[in-house]
RNA sequence: GGGCAAGUGGCGGAACUGGCAUACGCGAUGGCCUUAGGAGCCAUUUCCUUCCGAGGAUUGGGGGUUCAAAUCCCUCCUUGCCCACCA
């Protein structure tokens, strides 16, 4: 039996074959409005959407429509972030390129896009893997590396010893090859780096500036940088001539430190084992340690263990000899991979001195003053007083840090030093599918950068993967070799690619320039349309895709080629779809397919459904019976067409004012709503209320007099009802406008604004509560002054019957609320 | 272990600056319409008691501030996310 529902599919064809052909979504550079770039993070094509990535697409979708009709020179583009592993694990299972992997992805995933009705700026469509793009990630690569903030060093890699490649993190499955199964272990490789620690105070100081962010993205970008204020201290070598400098952020507790550790890789350890009498038994903890690959070695489960080198080391504040150590736990790449260790007041150390039967000295005394290390059973890490510290003891400890600091700075035995977190970032990939780094090796001249003008690098097509997902450039002797830009001479090329995060890390500068052949973007056009003012996409982002780019624009804009210092104005982050408790995935079996919901029920639906089901910034649990609900919402505003005539004949004056009230109230809400953190589930919630209202004054009995008034302000109401719908179910918005608007498409009709006389009522209805509980309930004149109001619920028959003969001590007013009387 | 969120009906969630808790939707129950209802419309729906007037309880638990607390403070519990040997 067909179900008499409103025409989704013919409106929503019309709809959108009607937008594109006005162009409502192409900038207009030559346009005098104000610009609103409007972005979300373009996607992996990793082939079929589902509707939690809808979310973010369709909150993309119903921002730009907003700010359209807030009369904005909207820019809303959108690309594809086409390089990476994907698609070479699909090219070796299914024997297909990469290439055509990722575009037939590409082209299912656009279709996908258009059927949920987001408009895009389609000309300006960016792909990360065509050489017009990757042309200019290499061109950034450059700029990076003239600026001395592209190098060569040693990086640890995972390593499949078997497959003899190298292995992303997440190719790593409990500590063994994802292929083969094989054990990984960790070499060492020549790595390409960017040296973004040189921003890492810029990019920490200039969150500040990011005001419009999320504050826990801040807070996440604040602890990834990691800064730590300290001293480093100079510790001199008995027997070595050369001191150890390890840093510390609690240099009061220095006189407690009773051994020193060092990280294996540490570069003296060499030395050490050169002049030891246990040198087999240094080098094998050395070498297994190493053999650990970087999951286990992070990993809290395995015990942290160590050895006594045999070394001592001299602490500078009172000249004592303590053991000098190794230990797994101990990291080369932050501080100085040298740690002087109090077992008294740090956990880490605490344990390790228990284990291995090392000293514990108190040097920071709690307030009773009775800690005693035969009776610890923790470290003590918190602030106390300084004991057993010479001339530093019986101070506070915070004040024993700066004396100390002090002390040391003008002895020339140590200085006060920030250290950070954050790494240099890893470029390098030894990956086919990526941009090429644009980098030649010549015998005579060393490492020549690719002439710009030579550029792209091309990747070549015709590639032979190994089953072993070993990257096939290295092979290829039509790549490799090459001749030196410089002199002329036979050379060889680079055959790692760049992380993809450098190709995510300036796209939305080339959306202004896309196709421009002559430049990575026209100077004038980023410099008027960034920072982009809303960006929008996963919290799985927050680290870091957004301080990768944070890095780049500020590179760019000490180059001089771009005039800001961040690139995204504001950031909105959306939550999960969640299905059966999980996060979606094809893995697991819970996927929502967009496609069958929106035959079904139509776009509309899903998309309303998609924004209604919970605050945007939020996970969401998805619900099939909420789609129907959402679809029954818009068949109700869909009838509205053929009530009107209905609600006419049956509303009265009082009505009328009730109507006119509820929909100016409606559009403040909405407007507030979205403009307060795009709030749409409530302001869903109050269209709702709106619509409800037309429905029962359309249920009721036919009014005694005919109202003057009544077609003009239902007429209204419902007009109302399409435009503030349509940023959200924008087909059937368009459908129901231009069957009763006065133009052509709501996308050319201003927001609507609400008028403040019909905000406010002249009758309302307040709570009366005697001792906080609430009693009654009555309506009053909204005018009525304090005296009159007080008057009023005195004089209401509940309350005096509440009241009894009771005395009143006090009378509280909430305007326009309520009213609480306290009695005795 | 650290950091950040969050805990409200059977469910998703609302409540803006401390001011009528449970808007809106889902589900459920009843009615109307109907040959039929998996359509539509209407009504009820936090829980307990009820003589049907109403009364009492309620925002993870406990305590506090206040005329007034989901909201502020203290404390405990639970869940989720991110980071994690960071010196």
């Amino acid at each position: 039996m067909a179900r008499e529902v409103y025409p989704f599919e013919t409106i929503e064809q019309r709809w959108q074959a009607f937008w594109k052909e006005r162009r409502f979504f192409e900038m207009d550079e030559s346009s005098m409005k104000e610009k609103y770039y409007c972005l979300v993070m373009f996607p992996y094509p990793s082939g079929d959407l589902h509707v939690g990535h809808g979310r973010n697409y369709i909150i993309g979708d119903a921002v730009a429509r907003y700010q359209l009709m807030r009369g904005k020179n909207v820019l809303s583009p959108m690309g594809w972030d086409a390089f990476g592993l994907p698609a070479e694990n699909a090219a070796i299972k299914s024997k297909t390129h990469p290439r055509d992997w990722t575009l037939k992805n590409i082209k299912r995933m656009k279709a996908q896009l258009e059927s949920w009705g987001c408009g895009y700026d389609w000309r300006r469509e960016v792909t990360a893997c065509e050489p017009d793009y990757y042309r200019w990630t290499q061109w950034v690569f450059l700029k990076l590396y003239q600026k001395g903030l592209a190098y060569k060093k040693m990086g640890a890699v995972n390593w499949c010893p078997s497959c003899q490649t190298v292995l992303a993190n997440e190719q790593v499955v409990a500590g063994s090859c994802e292929r083969c199964d094989t054990k990984v272990g960790l070499k060492d490789l020549e790595q390409w780096f960017f040296k973004i620690t040189d921003y890492a105070e810029r990019l920490l100081k200039d969150l500040d500036l990011l005001a419009d962010w999320p504050e826990r993205v801040r807070v996440m970008q604040r602890n990834w940088i990691g800064k730590s204020i300290g001293v480093e201290i100079d510790f001199p070598v008995a027997g070595f001539d050369r001191k150890l400098t390890c840093f510390t952020t609690r240099v009061d507790t220095i006189f407690g430190a009773t051994y020193m550790v060092l990280a294996p890789e540490h570069p003296f350890v060499d030395e050490i084992i050169v002049r030891s009498d246990k040198a087999d038994r240094l080098k094998k903890f050395v070498t297994e340690v190493k053999a650990q690959s970087r999951i286990d070695r992070e990993s809290q489960e395995v015990e942290k263990k160590g050895i006594d080198t045999g070394v001592r080391v001299i602490n500078p504040m009172n000249n004592r000899e303590i053991p000098l150590w190794l230990a797994d736990y101990v990291l080369m790449d932050y501080g100085t991979g040298a740690v002087m260790a109090v077992p008294a007041h740090d956990q880490r150390d605490f344990e390790f001195a228990r284990k291995y039967g090392l000293p514990v000295e108190v040097v920071i005394q709690n307030e009773a003053r009775d800690l005693d290390p035969r009776k610890m059973k923790e470290a003590y890490v918190d602030d106390g007083y300084m004991a057993n510290s010479g001339r530093f003891s019986d101070i506070s400890n915070r004040e024993g840090m700066e004396s100390i600091a002090d002390f040391m700075e003008a002895n020339h035995v140590g200085r006060r030093a920030e250290h950070v977190k954050l790494r240099d970032w890893l470029i390098s990939r030894q990956r086919y599918w990526g941009a090429p780094i644009p980098i030649i090796y010549c015998e005579t001249c060393g490492i020549v950068p690719v002439p710009e003008e030579s550029l792209p690098v091309l990747l070549p097509h015709a590639v032979d993967f190994k089953p072993t997902g070993t990257s096939p450039l290295k092979e290829m002797s039509e790549f490799t070799e090459t001749t030196c830009p410089r002199c002329g001479k036979g050379a060889r090329r680079e055959t790692d690619t760049m992380d993809t995060f450098v190709d995510s890390s300036w796209y939305y500068l080339r959306y202004l320039s896309a196709g421009d052949g002559t430049r990575a973007f026209d100077i004038g056009l980023v410099n008027r349309w960034l920072p982009v003012d809303q960006y929008i996409g996963g919290v799985e982002h927050a680290i870091l895709h957004l301080l990768y780019s944070r890095f780049i624009t500020k590179v760019l804009y000490d180059l001089g080629l771009v005039n800001f210092k961040e690139p995204f104005q504001r950031l909105f982050t959306q939550g999960m779809i969640i299905k059966d408790g999980a996060k979606m995935s094809k893995s697991k079996g819970n996927v929502v397919a967009p496609d069958i919901l929106i035959k079904k029920y139509g776009t509309d639906t899903v998309r309303l459904y998609t924004l209604f089901v919970g605050p945007p910034e939020k996970d969401a649990e998805w619900n099939d019976r909420g789609v129907e609900g959402a679809f029954r919402f818009l068949n109700r505003v869909w009838r509205l067409l053929e009530l009107e005539g209905e609600i006419v004949r049956r509303v009265s004056a009082d009505d009328l004012k009730g109507i006119r009230h509820r929909t100016h109230f409606t559009i403040k809400k909405i407007t507030d709503d979205i403009e307060r953190g795009f709030q749409f589930n409530t302001a869903i919630s109050s269209i709702m209320e709106l619509v409800n209202e037309l429905y029962a004054r359309a249920n009721q009995g036919p009014a005694a007099v005919l109202c003057k008034e009544a077609p003009a302000v239902i007429r209204e109401a419902i007009q109302t009802v399409a435009l503030l719908l349509s940023p959200f179910a924008p087909h059937i918005a368009e459908e129901v406008w231009s069957r009763i608007g006065n133009g052509e498409s709501v996308l050319e009709t201003p927001w609507p604004r609400y008028q403040q006389v019909f905000l406010e009522l002249e009758k309302i209805t307040i709570g009366v509560q005697i001792n906080s509980k609430l009693r009654a309930r009555i309506e009053i004149d909204a005018s009525l002054t304090d005296e009159a109001l007080k008057e009023a619920v005195l004089a209401d028959e509940k309350v005096k019957q509440h009241l009894g003969d009771k005395i009143i001590k006090d009378f509280f007013i909430v305007p326009k609320k309520l009213v609480n009387i306290v009695i005795q």
